[in-house]
DNA sequence: CCTTATTGTTAAGTAAGCTTAACATTCGTT
DNA sequence: AACGAATGTTAAGCTTACTTAACAATAAGG
């Protein structure tokens, strides 16, 4: 199967992803999420879903709901998962951290081929999971049982961090301050309190750090050491 | 300094890359050869070219020979080098042949960021060349003294191969044809004869072969083993 | 010198992907 | 039931980058 660059519009590539990563985050996918996660106007989603429904990549249910069809699905996919593995890759290969990996993997998804993919794969050893522990498509990674959210988890208690959403990714400094504060995807900690407004304090290395209402409603853990 | 991805629309960089590489081709910088080696309408040209003008990118002389500015010129050699870099990159590490390489380099050049680069020229060992043995603009790189295309070698003469030019890159088959002969830099020949029609027959490995007359007259070498 | 080929330009039109302004609908509250 | 907020759509317009058709200017060769 050859590469075919102009077999897909880059915007279609964008809005597949983004449709893919919002059902992923469970929120709800509907145009006004698009059009907050692509930064774009409503009116611009609105014709875009129009024509991705036309090319048959999406089906809009009666209430709104834009669900990506089979062939929506292989796009949205393989745009995801290059993404993923281009994440991998920079941070394993060239040294990047998070954010700058980040940033340069949302340009490399629309330019790599099925060639440079497999290569990536090898070289790499077959990843599972993006640095930040989203699943890599096709890798046939399953989440572990009993997954929840860190504000889910009793004060006390130990966790082990197992993903970092795609929707904080894309929050400014959010990704610095989660590998400059360690918690990333393998490390273990303790969560120590909560405060009314729902910010956790957690210890996942020498100094406990507090961690925001939402963004603990986001991150996914496994209760235990 | 920041990657800026809308500094630059992505057309200016491929024309940018067009003008450097047909002058380092020795190809006069026409608009006609512009055309032919983007493979776009002349009106499109002719519109670009305006536009690369007024954003002072160009210069076009009174006889319409196109010089690129000192901008233009930065943006160009930016270009090219995250090219040949790809190319290393992509031969090197993921183990592509020339032909998928170079091939996936002319998206490359355009999504690589100053953090990339940096982190693959770290990787790479600093190289000075693509696979191709083109410079590598910003490497200091100096073409060896006494080169000269393949077609002014003598019969019977010893030869190396210093570069295959950008020129040549873009017809199909030929990079295949030239890795497979191992007609690469680095490697020495001798010149077995001509043909009236300018073929030379040439050997690098175990079995002769020709190298038609065109091609002949492009690829450089410097004589001696 | 005249013809022919090459080269550049104008004009008109297209497609993608966006924008803002304005409007209609629908939803969740109170 | 009403009202403000959220959501989707229309309409008009913009920029980029291309196309073809037609034409003008130049260059080169018999």
């Amino acid at each position: 199967m050859a590469y075919e660059p102009t077999e897909h519009h880059p915007a279609f590539e964008e809005y597949s992803e983004a449709i893919f990563e919002l059902a992923e985050d469970g929120v709800p996918v509907i145009q006004a999420r698009i059009s907050e996660r692509l930064e774009v106007s409503r009116p611009a989603v609105s014709e875009m879903v129009r024509r991705m429904e036309r090319e048959d990549l999406v089906d809009v249910k009666a209430d709104g709901e834009i669900t990506l069809t089979n062939d929506g699905k292989t796009l949205a996919t393989t745009i995801v998962r290059r993404h993923r593995l281009a994440e991998c890759f920079l941070t394993e290969v060239l040294g990047l951290n998070w954010t700058d990996a980040h940033s340069e993997a949302g340009r490399w998804e629309h330019v790599i081929s099925p060639t440079v993919e497999e290569a990536m794969l090898k070289v790499l050893g077959e990843p599972e999971t993006c640095p930040h522990g989203n699943p890599i498509p096709g890798s046939g990674y399953e989440e572990p049982a009993g997954a929840v959210v860190l504000s889910k988890i009793d004060a006390g208690d130990p966790f082990t961090v197992v993903r970092i959403p795609e929707e904080l990714e894309w929050e400014t400094g959010q990704l610095e301050f989660l590998e400059n504060t360690g918690l990333m995807p393998g490390r273990s900690g303790v969560v120590l309190s909560f405060a009314p407004d729902g910010t956790a304090t957690v210890n996942v290395g020498d100094t406990p750090f507090g961690v925001g209402g939402p963004t603990a409603d986001r991150i996914v853990v496994t209760p235990g050491a």
